[in-house]
DNA sequence: TTTAAATAGGATAATAATATCTTAATATCT
DNA sequence: AGATATTAAGATATTATTATCCTATTTAAA
């Protein structure tokens, strides 16, 4: 389950990423409007994440955020992970610390395969998957 | 990924049931004491499932918590959805209003598929399953 | 060179989740 | 009946998450 920041900025990044790859720098306005978030909380997020690369920014008029071709290759696990680290994909079903392969609980095996099967969907999923036409459908990246 | 507070009850749940098989009532303090959790507030998350008929509770001495044999089918998915609701075992995986079998978004299927496994496994798994004798080393329900 | 429009960054505010306090009600033992 | 130990319930406190405000810095156009 993600949070809401790391729900904003996975929605923030694929818009950027959809814009950028027409060749547009979009501004926190353009991006909150389109992914139906709050704008500077989304300032915040994407300042985040440009300073550990995973997009541009640009100050001054005409400023805003860009994903480079290369960059639009990030994955969405990539991206949760440095929002909501990686407890998402570790840890016991039930939240037992003693869990472990050699004292499992009941449900330990098979929570397993399906927690690591939810990691590489997000793993093999890039933003650039995200910017194909048909995917593009107006309204798309609003929450409601 | 599972609340704090619905990670408490779990994990009281599992420890009175499993006091409960062998005609023990237990109260708060024994139960925090056992799963290390806060003594008031497990009271309190203990109280709301009593409430919904998940576990009944005495009042005065001697009184605690007790599931009976049937409430020791419950499974985990009901009381996890008593607690946090269904928001971990419904939406898109990317936090898409309009994603949909019909317009869905690059990881819809695949997600579906990843997020139901998930449910299936708390829902066939009861808390009668914990009770058993391979299940009760010391120290398994604490946290850390 | 001035003005306007943008992000950066630090501080603050609002809200939600987690935890505790206090008193009341209840049950059991002596 | 009185003392004690327990949950119930409502109020309050603390902490984490989400959101906003304000000022500084940067950039480009006029």
């Amino acid at each position: 389950m993600l949070s809401k920041t790391c729900e904003y900025a996975l929605r923030a990044m694929i818009y950027v990423a959809q814009q950028s790859r027409k060749g547009k720098v979009v501004n926190i306005k353009e991006i909150s409007e389109n992914i139906d978030s709050p704008e500077l909380f989304i300032g915040k997020i994407l300042q985040g994440l440009s300073k550990q690369g995973f997009l541009k920014s640009s100050k001054g008029r005409y400023g805003g955020f860009f994903i480079s071709e290369k960059d639009a290759e990030t994955s969405l696990a990539d991206i949760i992970i440095a929002i909501d680290g990686d407890k998402m994909f570790k840890g016991c079903g039930v939240g037992l610390a003693y869990c472990s392969d050699i004292n499992p609980c009941p449900i330990h095996n098979e929570y397993k395969t399906a927690r690591s099967l939810m990691y590489n969907i997000y793993k093999k999923t890039t933003l650039i998957q995200f910017t194909e036409k048909k995917q593009e459908t107006k309204f798309f990246l609003k929450r409601e």
